[in-house]
RNA sequence: GCGCCUGUAGCUCAUUUGGAUAGAGCAUCGGAUUUCUAAUCCGAGGGUGGUAGGUUCGAAUCCUACCAGGCGCACCA
């Protein structure tokens, strides 16, 4: 229908003045608030009345005054400073339940990305501890955009980037050897400060304790007193060998990601592939994209270490890509990983990161430039964290010390559609607070019950119209029946459905999506409240429940996007 | 000190990329079930949009300055 406006629009322009070069991009035609305003309504006339040496209003007066007529619209008006407000034609706005009850699961989907690839990595937390509520706001974001494109065709490749070759880790498998070496012995307790401390250390080193016996025992370990956790690391490899350490190292980034995935199922996030750090060691990437850039002069030498010329494409200095000691920083695998991800031949790569990250976006866009060429598009969204509460309680966390409350204790305590849908209702760069009281409850402070019990309703309403042999007939002739303002209004929701669609994906807004269900769900709520629907007049009943029908078919698509269950009975 | 994000009702947040009278939920107060599920509905109060300027037909939205909060400024990841 905007479509139709912005056509009559131009050629009327045209009319006009043949050389207006005014495209057809360039002509707005948005939706009413306010139905006194009309159904649509455009700005065009106080945009360019200018350029047209007119007022807005003359010049809107001139516009309507070409404009053809069209059997979809009934009326048209020029309002305040000079808006043309469209009002449509009732069969016109009958026409999206048609076609909602055509297309059903299909209504909402388009084929804009006409099904190009795009690589979408997002959670990628270090395997050094459990998935935590933090991680857990970009995870369900990442996976919701994911959906999103999906649902505008494109071809998607979900991603999780798994950091199991740097410092980090060797840190975990010393955390891990303590406290094996303290189940052993509990006398010889080993401190350190900068070690993981969580309970699931434990479980890590008992397991191997029960595994291998004193295979890793290291005497005097107690004894150990280094100075810098990099001359603990050295000299710990040293002592075991390198061979056992990574065998520690293995096991214990292979207990992790167990868990981890374990939680992306319980909040139903699926991913399609698994990339390793440690594989671009593996398979010489790393080699290769540091020979690229030095025979490129991207690189030079100081200090002892390789630094990356980062500042001559915007970052606000150079960043080292192989430390003085040899080993390599974290930017230095993630460029090779980049390099990888280019290589796959996608059209977008998408990065979700943590918004603690934001200071890292320059140099990696700068090293992405030098490799993509254009070819494709790098695109990083932040995400802000998330506080938890509960009530009016902060609750605060660090992986480090071992304090803080994991995504899966998150969900076992509110639920996954609760989890998912209070993630979402906020603009990912907005900092949230999440009430774990809230979310858990079960009464009308929860958006998501709200949402699924007016749909449960309309199951429920069908039920009953079997049960009392109201038998359902679809036919368009009737839907003209529907004329009550509440009617109207769902139509109008409903008819819009596919363009939240198309703004939540090209924003990266899944909160409008969320916000979109909620005002349906009141709509519906407040109908349900109004007007009977099994009635006896088998005309007007089929109408509304064919309205109905409509409604529940744009529940089931947006919750499906959301990922969360929609309930034909609570 | 520099950079990024944010500031809207008592609280949590929207506002369809600059549009018409700034809207929801919670909380508060008052109502609604002999009728398809009251996890619901209807109504009321509540605002100098952080502050001050600027840009234009028009600003919560864009620009500038200031105030306040968060995050970042590693040879950590």
């Amino acid at each position: 229908m905007k479509d139709i406006i912005k056509d009559l629009i131009k050629k009327s322009l045209d009319k006009i003045d043949k050389d207006n070069g005014i495209s057809i991009e360039n002509i707005e035609v948005g939706l009413c608030k306010d139905k006194r305003f009309g159904d649509f309504s455009s700005n065009i006339a106080m945009k360019f009345s200018t350029r047209f040496e007119s007022n807005p209003k003359k010049f809107a007066e001139n516009i309507i005054k070409e404009m053809q007529n069209n059997e979809n619209i009934l009326k048209i008006e020029i309002a305040g400073p000079g808006f043309i407000n469209f009002f449509t034609s009732k069969d016109t706005k009958f026409a999206v339940i048609e076609k909602i009850l055509k297309e059903k699961h299909l209504y909402g989907s388009n084929c804009l990305g006409s099904n190009s690839k795009v690589l979408i990595e997002f959670v990628s937390a270090n395997p050094t501890g459990p998935l935590h509520v933090g991680h857990g706001r970009g995870a369900v974001f990442g996976d919701c955009i994911s959906s999103l494109l999906k649902e505008n065709g494109y071809n998607v490749t979900k991603e999780y980037y798994i950091n199991d070759a740097g410092k980090q880790i060797d840190i975990l498998t010393i955390s891990v050897l303590r406290r094996y070496h303290e189940l052993i012995d509990s006398n010889k307790v080993f401190s350190y400060e900068d070690l993981y401390k969580g309970e699931y250390i434990w479980d890590i080193s008992a397991d191997i304790h029960r595994n291998f016996n004193l295979e890793f025992y290291i005497k005097n370990l107690e004894n150990y007193n280094n100075n810098s956790i990099d001359e603990l690391i050295h000299n710990i490899k040293n002592n075991l060998s390198i061979e056992r350490f990574n065998k520690i190292k293995e096991i214990s980034v292979n207990f992790i990601l167990k868990d981890i995935k374990k939680t992306l199922k319980l909040s139903g996030i699926k991913f399609d592939s698994w990339f390793s750090e440690s594989l671009l060691l593996k398979n010489n990437s790393l080699d290769l994209i540091l020979n690229y850039l030095n025979e490129n002069s991207h690189t030079y030498k100081k200090d002892d270490a390789l630094w990356f010329k980062s500042k001559d494409s915007g970052d606000e200095k150079d960043r080292v890509l192989i430390k003085e000691n040899n080993d390599h920083t974290y930017l230095s695998t993630d460029i090779a990983y980049h390099y990888n991800k280019i290589n796959r031949d996608y059209s977008k790569i998408i990065n979700i990161w943590g918004a603690d990250h934001h200071g890292y976006m320059d140099r990696i866009k700068a090293a992405f430039d030098i490799f993509a060429q254009k070819k494709s598009k790098l695109i990083i969204l932040l995400v802000q964290f998330a506080n938890l509460y509960r009530g009016t309680e902060k609750i605060s966390m660090s992986t480090r010390s071992g304090e803080f409350v994991t995504l899966e204790q998150l969900i076992k305590e509110v639920g996954k559609d609760a989890t998912r849908f209070f993630y979402l209702t906020r603009k990912s760069d907005q900092h949230m607070d999440f009430d774990i009281e809230l979310a858990k409850s079960n009464n009308n402070n929860n958006p998501v019950y709200y949402i699924q019990y007016a749909h449960a309703r309309i199951c429920s309403i069908f039920k009953q119209a079997q049960e009392n042999k109201m038998h359902y007939k679809y036919d368009n002739k009737y839907l003209s029946l529907l004329t009550e303002e509440s009617e109207l209004n769902i139509i109008k929701k409903l008819s819009y459905y596919p363009d939240v669609i198309i703004s939540s994906t090209e924003k990266y807004e899944p909160h409008l999506l969320t916000n979109y269900m909620r005002e349906l769900a009141q709509e519906i709520h407040s109908y349900y409240n109004k007007y009977q629907i099994l009635i006896a007049d088998d005309k007007l009943r089929n109408a509304r429940l064919a309205l109905i029908e409509a409604a529940k078919h744009v529940f089931k698509n947006s919750s499906k996007v959301i990922g969360i269950g929609m309930p034909e009975k609570m």
